[in-house]
DNA sequence: TCGTAACAATGAAACGATTCAAAGAATTGC
DNA sequence: GCAATTCTTTGAATCGTTTCATTGTTACGA
């Protein structure tokens, strides 16, 4: 198991000085073609591949981007990774990928990491309030930018998705359909997208004199949970029954919709209107394909990486925000059909 | 903008030599309490965070595993991915991810990528043949472990799962439940898990003299992709359509599954039978729950991490394959009323 | 009090790339 | 043919950590 060769090999083996075959890797117009061929054979001849540690302990600064998300399963954010990667790409930098699921523990585990990593910047979606470690991470200089969260601009950049807009749009849909006994499920409410939804939803509530919003907290935001929480509501029976519920994501939505659907007692919409979140792929083949609130994952993405760019090149610290409006999609499961 | 403080800068506040440093984070137990003390006072005022880059150019390998998966959108993918994270933290490794989107450049991308960041070892799925590319990175002694895909054990260690068998699992249970005219749902066949999944069909098929099997190539495996053979499929009216339909990933079967209930003209289970692969976690909300063989995800992402460990830990190259026995469940989309 | 052993702390060398001032070679103009 | 200029190449210094041989300190038994 030979270690792998070095700068220095190469440079024994084409018989020229380090900083030559430096310069055909980084300056090759600095070098003659004859000597260039050299290097190049030599390289290849003893399959050498740069050390990245090296060169970053050099430059001072690696050329990874540190992304931290709530939930790697969850479509929304598989998506915000995918533009992530695609536009660091485009800046010739890397994306390390962390998975923080909804832990502080771990997401602090990260932060260390990818300090460690001296990473060019961070994104990151963070867990519940976390001002103290970011506040750490301004005070070391590292540029970061809060994903699918509102920041300070003093303190931060951020993009995010008007989840109380959102939530608005969403329940206003619900009593636009003659709903009126509505329900919000989602949880924990120390998740700050999930406490926009509902005042966005209570909001739309206020409106209407005759209506009612119920909040049914769920065990955070899977299909299970939402399972869970459609099966008590099956126990309540016919009359104790919303007549409109909004969930915090499309996974609880679809979690909610398997328990009422399964007891051949509840039908959807005519009983009951469900709406979600995100409009996943799978919000279109559920069982009765579900209405939802399409966020814009690439643009949020796609602009993080733009905003981190910006904080990297500037020095001088100033931040922005930018706030992307959601947008209804109406599907069956808020059809208007009350009478079947 | 401040740099960020060095081990030196820390020796120099608390007074101690830089090796006393190091040792206080890395022998605690080699120093006294009084200068330990005294270190870690000046670590926390310094906000001193370790350059893992210097660290892993002395140590000569980085404490980090590449992980290179087709499709992170794909829930199989990112549930293998979670075990692999998970395994490889009691390891204290981290996962660097990357996602060759079944793309060739961008998988040669990230394997040099990896190379450069001196990973410990390499977890990949790979895209299509490329034999000379890890047979490179044998020669580099980098070790390798392949990722749902059998190797030939003289030269790498793979963890796979047996898609033969799968497919095979698949249509007898069509075959079993009566139906006939079955047709194949994957592509491109190039992707060895869809060839291995139609063989298993095949083999089944041929058990029965009456029984048919039509290969319908998708483009690519995502619900559009099968939506858009189950569009072709409509198109062609009542009597000219299979009676059981196997798919190559659940994806498939759910676009398939849209097409044909969309159109109310085609009853699953009762005209066509449907079965997919994977087992994600949204089979069992579609519009009809679907049938589908599942894969041991965890079990895959988690002996990854350990035929990996071993191969770095002993010297001698020894390799070892482990295959997983996918499972058949059966759901509705399957069922056997043909009779209404 | 001295010698020995156990324990603490030191600091130079090494890892592999990049940088840059300086030296060397080739080319140009006169 | 020579000086001036441009183009190539050189190699030592540097980044921040870990390692380890060495030195310094303390404690203990004789």
């Amino acid at each position: 198991m030979n270690r792998s060769a070095s700068i220095k090999d190469v440079a024994n083996h084409a018989s020229v000085a380090v900083g030559t075959v430096s310069n055909v890797l980084n300056y090759p117009d600095r070098v003659s073609q004859r000597t260039k061929d050299r290097v190049l054979k030599a390289i290849d001849e003893l399959g050498f591949v740069r050390n990245d540690a090296a060169r970053q302990l050099r430059a001072g600064h690696s050329r990874t981007i540190g992304l931290i998300v709530l939930d790697v399963g969850n479509p929304f954010f598989t998506s915000v990774v995918r533009a992530a990667e695609d536009a660091a790409a485009l800046n010739g930098s890397a994306v390390l990928l962390g998975d923080s699921g909804h832990d502080a523990a771990r997401e602090a585990n990260y932060i260390d990491l990818f300090q460690e990593q001296r990473v060019q910047g961070l994104l990151i979606s963070p867990v519940g309030d976390v001002t103290e470690r970011l506040d750490l991470l301004r005070e070391r200089g590292v540029p970061t930018v809060l994903v699918d969260r509102l920041a300070d601009e003093a303190k931060f950049s951020s993009v995010a998705v008007d989840d109380d807009a959102g939530g608005y749009l969403a329940a206003r849909h619900l009593l636009d359909t003659g709903r009126r006994r509505l329900a919000f499920v989602g949880g924990p409410t120390s998740i700050r997208q999930v406490a926009d939804r509902l005042q966005g939803a209570q909001r739309a509530v206020k409106e209407e004199p005759d209506a009612t919003l119920e909040v049914l907290e769920s065990q955070g935001q899977t299909v299970l949970a939402g399972r869970s929480v459609g099966d008590s509501l099956v126990e309540r029976g016919g009359g104790g029954l919303p007549d409109g519920i909004f969930c915090a994501n499309d996974l609880l939505a679809l979690g909610v919709m398997q328990s009422l659907t399964m007891t051949h007692t509840v039908r959807i919409p005519e009983d009951v209107a469900l709406i979600g979140y995100d409009d996943i792929d799978f919000a279109v083949s559920a069982v009765v394909p579900l209405s939802s609130i399409r966020q814009p994952t690439e643009a949020l993405g796609r602009t993080a990486i733009d905003l981190l760019s910006e904080e990297v090149e500037s020095q001088s610290p100033t931040h922005r925000s930018v706030v992307f409006t959601p947008e209804l999609v109406v599907r069956q499961s808020t059809g208007t059909s009350s009478a079947g």
